[in-house]
DNA sequence: AGGCCGTCCGTTTTT
DNA sequence: CGGACGGCCT
């Protein structure tokens, strides 16, 4: 195109014509050689359905049909699929205008990925210039969970005549303090106030907690974040790492907190490059530390203030669908932005399905699921959307028995299970011996040695130079020596000899072998390490596996071992936290009932409340073309205090008052019985069968 | 070291 | 009501 005029194109260019007038002016913001534009950052707000993938994927491939660099364009996601979806989005476009010109070919994005997973990566390249060992070991929130109990009976905290809080809630509030950068005082006021007596043992204990992790060279979540904030507050390093990026686009900037916003600011201090795209509507993340401030302020951030550009058209979902969900944001005590519209029209109005119980519940969804697949809609093509993992329970059973496949997002995951966190323990262990939490568990899988052995084995470690302790010389029982011989063997080995994925296959063969011994039902549960070592071989090597399996977790179980092959059907079952983002033809949410949504353990301040309101139009603006809200009259709630009922009877959502039922089609399930109508004929048949019955005995 | 018993807790969403 | 953890016993 720019080959035959020579022209600065003031028209958009042939890709960009099939987006509509505000999508592309986000795409193309900054591009056309206005000095003054090139210099600011660009806000986009993104409605829901509004074609915000598309139009941020359009934005980078503009970006490098422009001449920027893809190995200096730093894209922000919220999660690794993300990142794969946008990848992929940005290699088709550029893919398509690369004819005659070779630089474009092979475009793929290489700094790609959650806040977390770059931190890791950058922090990993840089670690020697920063005091921090290359090879440190990253905790998930178990392993974090479990040092920092160590570090609470080290510390004397467990034994006081008064109760201090527990692990998880220690970690909470450590993970607070740090994701908010709130003052500890403050923190505890406002979130945890029935622990503001503690605030000195606290601080004691946190202190504690990260000397034990700079000791063990080990990094937990929130550390990705926050040393690679304190790394930009070096100023020629901030300039350095800046400098790396032409471009840095953040997706879901909603859902930020104010950690990642400074390490945002820190890199692009001037704005220079900066793209943030985001809905304040769909702000689900408070409680790990999100603000929707981030996104409000961030046009003011800057001297010229951001650009910003609202994208309100949806292209996703029916009229009645959006006007719906429309009216459900509209509640809301705060009004940001916008109203979404749409041209696609339709009859029918989301269903509010009134049913009895959560059995009805379960019926009325598998009837329904299984109506529409006749008519032609995928289970694929359908979603069941729960607020909490265990309000899908009684479905799954239903489902598993009716022989439905399904696969389910959210709730509990493949790495908590015990013998997966073995196995991955052992591994962490060889990469990195001085993580504590991982040998203490490691070693522990012996039969004869406990915590006591377990313990003496890691302060010889510690207490060794680096690199220098002898494995298979430690303390170990006589009667264990030879097996504690053989299994030290195997990890001295996977950290000099072995190579990837061989490493996994020996650990994991030793493993195998001891497992008969350690579970009762080890071969269900060997099936699952074949399913880990599967994984396993998709990744280069040991450190990338262990890193990123950490960061980004299979988040799916299914209700058979392993997930379903990619041609088979299923039907998605989904936290409305894991649903961020996608979309599906018909969605189905369970329990539309106070106490479920909002969840009563929300309902303690305005805001807990607004975010419920907003978890129940990210719901609804999920689907397509059409979209059942379920509402039990009385559902079971399995852990009541006190000597609570076991059922509770249920009202609509609060979120779904009087005023906005005109835009729902209320039903319920199963359709009222028809009265029985006994004909003269129906009462002949009986009299007929009766007399038969009789005549049997005479 | 490992098993057993009693107590007390908390109870949602996730990188 | 169930799971986790601490403490006690073998």
């Amino acid at each position: 195109m720019s080959a035959a005029g020579g022209a600065i194109p003031t028209a958009a260019p042939a890709y960009l014509e099939h987006l509509n007038d505000a999508q592309r002016a986000a795409v193309m913001f900054g591009t056309t050689g206005d000095a003054e534009e090139r210099d600011r950052p660009l806000l986009v707000i993104a409605g829901a359905g509004s074609g915000k993938t598309a139009t941020l994927a359009h934005r980078v491939a503009h970006l490098v049909a422009q001449g920027a660099d893809p190995g200096r364009i730093l894209l922000l996601t919220f999660s690794r699929r993300a990142a794969d979806e946008m990848n992929r989005r940005v290699t088709r476009i550029v893919g398509q205008l690369a004819r005659g010109q070779p630089r474009l070919a092979a475009t793929s994005l290489t700094w790609s990925g959650t806040f977390h997973s770059v931190g890791a990566r950058l922090l990993r390249e840089f670690a020697g210039r920063i005091g921090l060992d290359p090879g440190f070991t990253i905790h998930d929130r178990e392993d974090s969970g479990d040092l920092m109990n160590l570090v609470r009976h080290e510390l004397g905290l467990s034994a006081k005549t008064k109760r201090f809080p527990m692990k998880g809630t220690c970690l909470a509030i450590y993970s607070a303090a740090v994701n908010t950068r709130a003052p500890l005082g403050e923190l505890l006021q406002s979130a945890f106030p029935w622990c503001v007596e503690w605030e000195a043992d606290l601080k004691r204990l946190f202190l504690a907690y990260v000397e034990a992790k700079q000791a063990q060279q080990v990094l937990d979540y929130d550390d990705l974040l926050l040393y690679w904030a304190q790394m930009l507050t070096e100023p020629a390093l901030a300039g350095e790492v800046g400098a790396r990026f032409s471009h840095v686009l953040v997706d879901e900037y909603q859902d930020t907190n104010r950690l990642q916003a400074a390490i945002l600011l820190a890199m692009k201090p001037d704005g220079r490059g900066l793209t943030v795209v985001g809905d304040d509507a769909q702000s689900i993340y408070a409680f790990r530390g999100a603000t929707v401030r981030n996104i409000l302020d961030f046009p003011a951030h800057f001297d010229p203030p951001a650009e910003q550009v609202t994208l309100d058209r949806n292209y996703r979902s029916t009229q009645p669908i959006l006007a719906a969900a429309n009216a459900v944001i509209a509640l809301a005590s705060e009004r940001f932005t916008k109203d979404l519209w749409t041209e696609r029209t339709a009859a029918q109005k989301p269903r509010l399905v009134a049913v009895k119980d959560d059995a009805d519940q379960a019926g009325y969804i598998v009837e329904s699921v299984l109506a529409r697949r006749e008519d032609g809609v995928k289970l694929k093509a359908q979603a069941v959307l729960f607020r909490a993992s265990h309000h899908s329970a009684r479905l799954e059973v239903e489902l598993t028995r009716r022989n439905i496949p399904f696969v389910k997002f959210g709730g509990l995951k493949f790495l908590e299970a015990a013998h997966v966190k073995d196995v991955l323990a052992v591994l962490r262990w060889a990469q990195n011996l001085r993580d504590r939490v991982s040998g203490f568990r490691a070693i522990q899988l012996h039969a004869g040695i406990g915590p006591k052995t377990a313990g003496r084995i890691l302060d010889n470690i510690a207490g060794a130079p680096a690199g220098c302790a002898l494995l298979a010389e430690q303390p170990v029982p006589e009667g264990t020596r030879a097996a504690w011989v053989a299994f030290a063997g195997i990890v001295e080995a996977s950290k000099t000899t072995a190579v990837w994925p061989a490493t996994f296959e020996q650990v994991c063969q030793w493993y195998v072998a001891e497992m008969p011994r350690l579970y009762d039902d080890a071969t269900i549960r060997a099936a699952d390490i074949e399913q880990l070592a599967r994984i396993a071989a998709t990744y280069p090597s040991l450190e990338r596996f262990l890193t990123e399996l950490t960061l980004d977790p299979p988040n799916a179980t299914s209700d058979e071992a392993g997930v379903p092959l990619l041609d088979e059907d299923y039907l998605i079952l989904s936290t409305i936290h894991s649903a961020k983002g996608q979309e599906w033809s018909t969605v189905t949410l369970l329990n539309a009932v106070d106490g479920c949504l909002p969840s009563d353990l929300a309902t303690g301040s305005t805001s807990e409340i607004e975010e419920e309101r907003r978890l129940l139009y990210v719901a609804m603006t999920r689907a397509k073309d059409q979209l059942d809200l379920i509402v039990p009259q009385r559902f079971y709630v399995s852990q009541q205090s006190g000597l609570g009922d076991r059922h509770v009877y249920a009202s609509r959502t609060r979120f779904i008052p009087n005023r906005v039922l005109e835009n729902f089609q209320q039903t319920s399930w199963p359709a009222p019985a028809e009265a029985p109508r006994p004909t003269a004929e129906s009462r002949q048949i009986a009299l007929d069968l009766a007399a038969k019955m009789r005549a049997m005995w005479r």
